[in-house]
RNA sequence: CGGGGUGUAGCGCAGCUGGUAGCGCACCUGUUUUGGGAACAGGGGGUCGGAGGUUCGAGCCCUCUCACCCCGACCA
């Protein structure tokens, strides 16, 4: 490819709204340009590095046994009303009506596709297991598009379905898939880690998400340094043990014959005081002697949960043990109508179902809201004051916390970015889609599931978040978009085109992905777009070395130049070749 | 969805108390250049996001609207 003839959009600033080092690197690269808010164009270069990324995750996918198909991304109604999401799947879902009013969506997934196509075509025990795939654009209306093609509207996944006779094969092809993306993370060149994800309400069913280090990434995981274990912060599970110290402390304050602690509920004047810090340095207390209660919205209606001070729900667990399909804080308008106040709620007299974090076994006599504008109550007890429905774990877990796979090491908190996500399904969409097959009995079952998605774009801003400098990007050479750039610095120069020209198409020749920058551009140019998109091996021909019967071999990410002598071309054709293969 | 912010040339920005729109980069032409984003000379490009209003006069003031960006469940 001759860069004179080339679509180049390289830009010297990157423009305001792109906050991340890869969005303003994707940019500047003359990788992609938005269209819309989380729409983007995929420019020559970026597609380049996006085909290469597709490639490896195609390559992997058949070496797996998964066999590629290709669903549509805009699908009807009555496949979602079937399998129940048409109600439940919220405004992320773009729906909208075709000329004789028929309803459709955007496909933001396909989970209802594939199991009516594999229902309608798989009919016997015999066609198991299979596991199918495509690579696809989907579209999520997301509630904030950000970081360019990191978190966009629409954007191209790889998902792959599988479908068994049973759970037992079901995880075999569960752990191809694992082993497969894990290849794929290795051979774009990423720093990543599987981690234990949110497994769903189905029993026995798990699932992992892959996760891209990086200081930007939206995800908090947490990870133990001394053994594999790492866990999605939502997820992660956090180790329960009774203190005996506040047992006896709670055992010295019962009254006689009673199994309460005997101190009085007092209540103090707090103006002004909402957050549990606020009301823990008002009062003189530690934050971890204060009981947060934080009113739920759920699918079984109003109903509040205990934290200590100083800890964080975790929505994704609390639904998970209470079994609920959803559950969001309660809006100011629905906690207007409870007896209480907004930022002094608490626990007594308060008309609902109350649920706490296992920590609030081991606490006694705390500060808690007074349900009264600028009040709290010191010395609350729960079982004494009011009813607890039942404990479990529900805060987030935090940095310092026991390693649920070895007590003697602690959990660390660090960030990455999901690029891929392995889910067993188990036959929850083949029940509620009544997708069956035949087994040896002669008897109808349901296909066992498992689904398994990975964001190709996304796969690409994170390579690029992960691999650049000052000068811009150095993606490893198996996903840059080009291997080799041949630098003319003179374009005026026979000499130098000549042989600019020559070693071009000996690299042709060989199959290398080279391109010639015969730009009637300065040399510094050239070196600026060269290192800002990242091509790894830069042969730079100029006047005064050609002179001298050399040319010069640069790499891009160590700065290196290397002198060789115009008469050992083949060497250098060869070393090239080399770190191409 | 709530809160905040920004819309002026392709990109980055300036534009005062309202007086007919500018800078840098990019682009085009020519000349000289060519080893890390060249120099000089000349040139093109804007219904100032849109609609309405106030005014003799609006990029600037008012109202509405659209787009884009940032922050936000952790307070219950």
């Amino acid at each position: 490819m001759k860069l004179s003839e080339y679509l180049l959009a390289t830009l010297k600033e990157a423009p305001n709204d792109a906050e991340t080092i890869s969005h303003k690197l994707m940019v500047r690269a003359g990788m992609i340009r938005k269209v819309a808010s989380g729409i983007y164009n995929f420019l020559p270069i970026g597609l380049r590095v996006f085909r290469k990324v597709e490639n490896i995750i195609r390559d992997e996918m058949n070496k797996a046994g998964a066999i590629e198909v290709m669903m549509p991304y805009v699908t009807p109604s009555d496949l979602w009303i079937k399998s129940g999401r048409w109600d439940i799947y919220g405004k992320e879902l773009l729906r909208f009506n075709d000329r004789a009013g028929r309803e459709f969506c955007l496909g933001p997934t396909h989970e209802e596709v594939v199991t009516d196509l594999v229902d309608k075509e798989i009919k016997s025990y015999k066609n198991l297991p299979l596991t199918i795939y495509q690579i696809q654009p989907k579209f999520r209306d997301e509630i904030r598009p950000r970081f360019g093609v990191m978190r966009a509207r629409e954007f191209v996944m790889k998902d792959a379905y599988s479908f068994d006779i049973n759970e037992e094969s079901a995880d075999k092809s569960y752990s191809k898939m694992f082993d497969a993306y894990k290849r794929i993370f290795e051979r774009c060149g990423l720093k990543f880690r599987a981690v234990e994800a949110d497994s769903g309400n189905i029993g026995g069913s798990f699932s992992h998400e892959f996760m891209v280090l990086a200081e930007t990434g939206e995800d908090v995981i947490m990870v133990c340094d001394e053994c594999d274990y790492a866990a999605n912060i939502e997820t992660t599970p956090v180790v329960f043990k009774q203190k005996d110290l506040d047992l006896q402390e709670h055992e010295k304050k019962r009254g006689a014959g009673k199994n309460m602690p005997e101190n009085k509920i007092e209540k103090i004047s707090t103006p002004s005081c909402v957050s549990a810090k606020d009301v823990a340095e008002f009062v003189g207390v530690k934050i971890s002697k204060i009981v947060k209660t934080m009113v739920l919205s759920t699918n079984e209606g109003i109903e509040a949960v205990l934290l200590r001070g100083d800890h964080e729900l975790s929505l994704t667990k609390y639904k998970k043990h209470r079994g609920l399909d959803f559950a969001e804080l309660a809006s100011d308008n629905e906690i207007s109508k409870l007896k209480t106040v907004k930022g002094f709620t608490g626990p007594m007299n308060l008309e609902l179902k109350i649920y706490a974090d296992n920590e609030l076994k081991n606490m006694t006599s705390y500060v808690t809201g007074g349900n009264e504008k600028d009040f709290h109550l010191l010395n609350v007890n729960h079982g004494r004051d009011f009813h607890i429905e039942g404990f479990m774990d529900c805060r987030q877990s935090m940095d310092g916390d026991e390693c649920p796979g070895f007590p003697e090491y602690t959990l660390k908190s660090t960030r990455g970015i999901e690029v891929g996500h392995v889910f067993k399904l188990g036959t929850k969409y083949s029940e509620s889609m009544s997708a069956v097959f035949t087994d040896k009995d002669g008897k109808n079952q349901h296909f066992f599931m498992g689904c398994y998605g990975i964001g190709v774009g996304r796969v690409v801003a994170a390579a690029v978040e992960q691999n650049n400098d000052e000068n811009g990007i150095t993606l490893p050479i198996n996903i840059a978009p080009f291997h080799v750039t041949v630098i003319p610095t003179d374009t005026k120069n026979i000499e130098v085109m000549n042989n600019a020209n020559n070693i071009y198409d000996l690299l042709i020749d060989k199959n290398i992905e080279v391109i010639l920058d015969d730009r009637k551009e300065s040399a510094g140019i050239k070196f600026k777009d060269a290192d800002l998109i990242g091509i790894p091996l830069q042969i730079i021909i100029g006047p005064k070395s050609l002179e001298k019967g050399i040319i010069e071999l640069r790499d891009r990410s160590s700065s290196e130049k290397d002198e060789i002598l115009l008469e050992n071309i083949e060497d250098l054709l060869n070393l090239i070749n080399e770190k191409v293969r």
